[in-house]
DNA sequence: AAATAAATTTAGCCTTACCTAAAAAATTGA
DNA sequence: TCAATTTTTTAGGTAAGGCTAAATTTATTT
């Protein structure tokens, strides 16, 4: 079994090879761990001790086989939290991370997979990310950022990239949620703001607004 | 806040204390937590300093009130998700303990009331024992040992003193669970067994047993 | 009331996961 | 290219929560 403090840099590591695609260096996972380049490069050794990531000094950290399909676990067992407390317990979507963080620790398979049967095999979590079947598969988002298309397109609202409180409760305050069709009217070349209507209701959002929502076309 | 250690020393001091009605000595306290005697003394320092326990050298420690306020919120949480787990997630009771351990030190007051109100404020967790409502009120119980029961008496079974796994397996093995109506035959001054009608069923149960059933009796 | 036994505390150490400061390697750019 | 900057690692230290062994206090016997 792993520590707390492994498995969040196990997730750490995850979140930052998704998003970049590409090794992870020490200062990069320092920022997203909220420490030390230092207390990184020891935790890295110890990762790469138990063979969860490769490492070699100087050149950043993979996940391993095995170091992904433990952080896999955890994102699965984050996002059906998400889903429980969301649809079970009356919780909005900027409420849940903290909450989740803490349950993604909780090491039971039973528990993962009656809770992942009881909510009856969720696809997605309550900010439109992807959850892991028991086996680890899930699918990859074939959306775009809303940044991208261009007046004329139209799409659905399928997922938040930022799902900071503030952003999330932004959006509540602007009538946005998922599963909306968003239509974009106008692009303004000066600040990249945009015209954008849903429901009827035309909204202006700004660049760092649209380049913070995930929208599917056709 | 607490840590994990603080939250489960509190715990064990309440039980102990409960279970005796008196202070709780140092062997003890290490015997519950499976560790050292010397590293509760440290730890009991501790939570004196933080003013959770009243604690004089070579005397023993007693839950100040906001210290069993505290243990009380973290056994309210236990039991809440032991029904969870029994109601929602097909566990069973001899299932629950090591899971709800864990889960009991999730810290959000949002989720343990909501989760109270999802399993519609349950009274009693699947081995019998009283749950805490949110002010930390719970019943105490108005019941006996089977062993006390004299031939004739008749009573309901509504708890378990014991709930260890071979117990709990043991009862379910012998068509014995909580609600069941169970009359006394006959007690063996030997050994002190005791011939119990269960559902038109006679059985034979040691001592061992009858004292760890609690029996609702009138 | 000693003497012995049992319970408890103290002293000093270990591991985990952090930290700071300094050293070393890699990268950048004049 | 090679000096300056940035990144990363190393060295040595801290707090929490354990441990063992030794000292001390309390309890029990004779």
């Amino acid at each position: 079994m792993f520590s707390l403090s492994e498995e969040n840099y196990l997730k750490a590591i995850f979140h930052l090879e998704t998003a970049y695609k590409s090794g992870v260096s020490t200062n990069a996972l320092a920022e997203e761990m909220q420490t030390k380049p230092s207390s990184v490069t020891d935790m890295v050794k110890k990762l790469a001790e138990k063979e969860l990531v490769n490492y070699k000094k100087y050149q950043g950290v993979k996940l391993s086989e095995e170091g992904k399909s433990a952080a896999v676990e955890i994102v699965r067992k984050h996002r059906l939290w998400e889903v429980f407390l969301v649809e079970k317990l009356n919780f909005s979507w900027d409420e849940v991370h903290e909450v989740a963080e803490q349950l993604e620790h909780i090491k039971s398979e039973k528990l993962t997979n009656e809770l992942d049967k009881f909510l009856n095999y969720p696809k997605r979590d309550p900010h439109g990310d992807p959850i892991p079947d028991a086996n680890g598969n899930f699918s990859v988002a074939n959306h775009q950022l809303l940044a991208e298309l261009k007046p004329g397109d139209k799409g659905i609202c399928v997922g938040v990239k930022d799902s900071s409180v503030e952003f999330l409760q932004y959006l509540d305050k602007n009538r946005i949620s998922l599963g909306r069709q968003i239509e974009v009217l106008e692009k303004e070349d000066f600040d990249k703001s945009m015209q954008i209507k849903i429901d009827e209701v035309t909204h202006n959002i700004s660049h760092v607004i649209s380049t913070n929502l995930y929208i599917k076309t056709n």
